[in-house]
DNA sequence: GATAAAAACAAACAGACTGTATGTTTGTTT
DNA sequence: AAACAAACATACAGTCTGTTTGTTTTTATC
């Protein structure tokens, strides 16, 4: 005899977990909401008792695998006085963080045209491009970067560009991995000349 | 009574025209065949006597997207002898050559969805990044931008970039406008101070 | 110019999926 | 233990996609 939260929460956390690995491999058109039932082992009528529809399952998805990544990026975070360097090793730790297919399809490919591109980049902003938000204003007000430039407008285009950079599959090999490195540092460092 | 190609031609114009319109303002999953086929005139026979799947005719419609982008841009191109100038305003075309939703939507929301990242990205990499690219090795030729940055790399990052500038809504206000070109502008500066 | 063939199109159909409505089981409260 | 509520299962209605079958219009051939 469960208590009833404790089967509730059970039932959610199977749809959550059976929906991410069929959402990462197939993608949300290809990925049936019955396919979803069987495979964490419920009927159809719990995932709709849990979530209003299929995209609201797909978005609880979402916000877990964020969370997921960031605290992957945040994991064993040692502390750098140096703005610019923070900013480089949080490009260089948000790469492979997202060496994931399945994470690349819901968050970069699939999320977007679900959610909308809005709603989607509300999430990242409180997350990944978040923090690069608030490194690059940091480096800012410390003189290691150009203070002229709007920091949500460099910070938007930065989070594309690395987006865009796993998304093309650089993070995949040494040599793409090593390739991104160096454009990362690249960049940064020539603005860093602007200031 | 008219000729058979043109009668078939005008079919596929008007699906692809109709196509475009309700993707670009509904997005592809919110939008049915019966509509596209409705709002073109013909019957949903038609349409999948001209285009496999639905998604075919997606397809068709991301082809001429793309086309329309690059005429956009690449008109009344002023020669250029800087290559790094010639960067910056082909960034600054791009900007608003994508000032439309319905472009977006079909190029940068559903057509990695849809299509895939990777066979999308093929596209892009045959009309916009490919310029990108050709520009940026040019520069690194004549001196004006580092050597040493994997030139693919670069190309991904800032096509990333653009269009995650514009996603975000930068191209639809003058300020946005004038932020996204400030951080453009210091991009490729940046990069060349280091050359 | 009549007729057979083919292309373009329309209509009807089958299968699948989504979301809802109804029913049943399991847990909770009094 | 009786009444209630939450969690879950089943059945159903409507819609969509892709296919099949039928009809019209053009083209080729005699």
């Amino acid at each position: 005899m469960k208590t009833n939260s404790q089967r509730s929460e059970d039932s959610r956390r199977a749809l959550v977990a059976a929906a991410r690995d069929l959402f990462g491999a197939q993608g949300y058109g290809a990925t049936s909401t019955p396919a979803i039932a069987t495979a964490a082992g419920v009927s159809r009528g719990a995932l709709y008792h849990h979530f209003a529809d299929k995209a609201a399952l797909f978005s609880a998805v979402v916000q877990a695998e964020y969370s997921r990544v960031e605290d992957e990026i945040e994991h064993d975070t040692d502390p750098i006085s140096d703005t610019l360097e923070l900013l480089i090793e949080g490009g260089e730790r948000f790469i492979s963080a997202m060496n994931d297919p399945a994470s690349r399809q819901i968050l970069m490919v699939d999320g977007p045209a679900i959610l909308g591109a809005q709603q989607l980049l509300a999430f990242d902003r409180q997350t990944t491009s978040g923090s690069l938000l608030a490194g690059i204003t940091a480096a800012q007000a410390q003189g290691r970067l150009p203070a002229d430039i709007p920091p949500d407008a460099l910070a938007s285009m930065m989070s594309g560009a690395y987006d865009r950079a796993v998304l093309d599959g650089f993070g995949e090999t040494d040599e793409g991995r090593l390739a991104i490195l160096h454009a990362i540092r690249s960049l940064w460092f020539g603005l860093s000349k602007l200031a």
